[in-house]
DNA sequence: GCCAACGTTGGC
DNA sequence: GCCAACGTTGGC
């Protein structure tokens, strides 16, 4: 299966790029939404690109890279009484939710703000841009994924924002 | 902190 | 199966 390419997000006050990059790799643990959890499930492999994303942050956006380390597997934090991703449905035997790992590839001197992606060219269709847009795990394209790592890099010339 | 948009729950 | 109520997400 060639490689993909996925945006996720996360809340930097729960962990942030400078966290992935101390940590070198984590597990994405928390994800309680059927879509995204399918995504992971079904479709995720070792060596995935990740556009690591800061959602509720200032601003939010693009913080750098990241690729997925392991397949998914069980999210044992729905296995917790009391944790905040307990489920009771969720059971060893028929776990619902799942994880994956992701890996720390790179950080971006600057983000990658959501207003940027929306005001690039070819970045139209990503996921993330459209009005509502709330899924925290989303594929996106080979050459979304090449925009958003040209910008976070730098290179704002090379794309021309309308 | 506000609130629009969304997903889920549960009564019927 | 419908849909109102509710809880959550996440931009602003």
């Amino acid at each position: 299966m060639p490689k993909r390419y996925w945006l996720m997000k996360c809340e930097p006050s729960a962990y942030s790029i400078d966290d992935l990059a101390r940590d070198g790799r984590t597990c994405w643990e928390g994800v309680r939404n059927y879509q995204a959890r399918n995504f992971m499930r079904d479709e995720m492999r070792v060596g995935d690109g990740v556009l690591f994303y800061a959602s509720n942050a200032d601003p939010s956006g693009v913080t750098g890279l990241a690729r997925i380390a392991r397949t998914a597997y069980p999210d044992h934090y729905a296995w917790e009484p009391g944790h905040k991703y307990f489920d009771a449905r969720s059971t060893k035997a028929a776990p619902v939710w799942l994880m994956v790992d992701v890996g720390f590839v790179e950080r971006f001197p600057e983000t990658v703000s959501l207003a940027t992606l929306k005001d690039t060219e070819g970045l139209e269709q990503m996921v993330v841009t459209r009005k509502g847009s709330r899924l925290s795990v989303q594929p996106v394209t080979r050459a979304e994924y090449g925009i958003v790592a040209r910008l976070g890099r730098g290179d704002r010339k090379r794309h021309v924002s309308r």
